[in-house]
DNA sequence: AACTTTTCATTTGTCAGACATTTAAAAGTC
DNA sequence: GACTTTTAAATGTCTGACAAATGAAAAGTT
């Protein structure tokens, strides 16, 4: 672990980095403690604030954790499934909103994705998962229901949908395709007609997982897509029409 | 941004949440000056070294940047597709090697979401698309590769498959899933059968996407997911043979 | 007046040294 | 032996300082 340091970069950067490539490349075992910061600041030759912004870059990415006290110090993480969901979740989020990626684009893509995890569900789906759809879509049904929380539920339907194929790896890829777009779903203003003909294909949907019904529910999908599409759209020609609200 | 910190936690992990909370909800725009160091040291009530941590932390997820000089400071980020395409393929390595996600429920949920890009790719996919596809099959099959070229060889190939597509969102969903699986693939050792059964069902793979055949693609992609598990159900075995290689 | 050079204030990057707090182990006490 | 106290090690935080970069204003020059 003896790397001289550039000095026309951020010695706090490079070190993260010499760190955080000795971790993903397995030179740092999961529960492996790294030195004191002491003794990395001497090691580096830098002062221990510069080691202490190193480390805190690493423990954003949930590489590290740290502890206080006597054999404390700084120990290689085994990244949860929690803090990866969120970490895929957040980045897939900045992409979409962030980046000038056309609500199209990324609406296709989310769609796309779904439609494998759904062919998976439709196989491997339990009576929990569609319970808990037709929880959602009863939910959503519910007159006084703030566009907000017809969004968050919609996504919950749409993660037990997902959930149902029993794959937790596929759940966590869908998790960014789905939960990633909320921002932009939040944007839509759902009319009364608009969630009644959701509501209607997420019972479709629902039916046709309950009956294993692949390509029922490939089409309840692309309808899905279509429709999420065409709000979009409006939103956008409303935006055209009276700029300045953006 | 006035938010009362309690002393029961770091310091700058909770300015860093607050900053993070007040990007991802859009209350600082993309570009935007953040407070200088100082000035957010006299607002939270912590000194300039605190306040500096929690600014690494957001910097380490390329929610921030930093300027030096005058009329510098710390800006809001518009992260850039290749950080964003960095994080998930970095996040998805870890969420595969580090947790006992065991190999055969990441390669279903891998393939599973590459049948659904594939299919996307035989109505869209170039003529470069499928040069691509050939060259990378051409390198596999040259003799005195090396496993770990191998690999690289065959995530490039898909790589190409997914961007027929032509969705830069798929693309990056797919890096998570292709990519992210490298250092699981990277244990197998592929003998010469291997090898060439793989070349072949590339082969195969990529006839059916040039006569747009989305059914031969399907076939081909499920006899790839097959063949994959199998190899590595074979390392498997081997190291119960002979543990204490792990 | 127009241009060039210099100076200067601002801001991040880094350092040194100190103290506070937490924690586990060692030492002491009953 | 069981409990309490002490101690040492480590992270968390603070103060104050200097270095380096950088843009803008001031000064100087033609």
């Amino acid at each position: 672990m003896k790397t001289e340091l550039r000095q026309d970069r951020d010695l706090s950067a490079q070190i993260a980095d010499v760190l955080r490539n000795a971790i993903i490349e397995g030179r740092l075992l999961i529960d492996e403690r790294l030195p004191s910061e002491a003794e990395l600041a001497d090691s580096y030759g830098v002062s221990r604030p510069t080691v202490r912004e190193a480390l805190k870059r690493l423990a954003a990415q949930s590489l590290i954790r740290t502890q206080r006290g006597a054999s404390g110090g700084a120990f290689v993480n085994r990244i949860s499934y929690d803090d990866a969901y969120g970490q895929q979740v957040s980045t897939a989020t900045l992409l979409l909103s962030m980046n000038e990626v056309d609500f199209e684009t990324a609406c296709d893509a989310r769609f796309a994705l779904e439609r494998s995890a759904a062919a998976l569900s439709s196989e491997r789906r339990s009576a929990d998962h569609l319970a808990a759809m037709r929880a959602e879509i009863h939910r959503q049904a519910q007159p006084g229901l703030s566009d907000e929380s017809f969004c968050a539920s919609d996504v919950a339907f749409h993660r037990a949908l997902v959930d149902g194929a029993g794959n937790p790896v596929l759940s966590w890829h869908l998790a960014g395709a789905i939960e990633g777009m909320q921002p932009l779903m939040n944007m839509i203003t759902f009319s009364a007609r608009d969630r009644a003909r959701i509501i209607d294909l997420h019972a479709k949907l629902t039916d046709a997982l309950e009956a294993r019904n692949a390509s029922g529910i490939e089409t309840a999908l692309d309808a899905l897509c279509q429709e999420t599409k065409q709000m979009a759209e409006q939103v956008k020609e409303a935006r055209q029409q009276r700029p300045g609200t953006a």
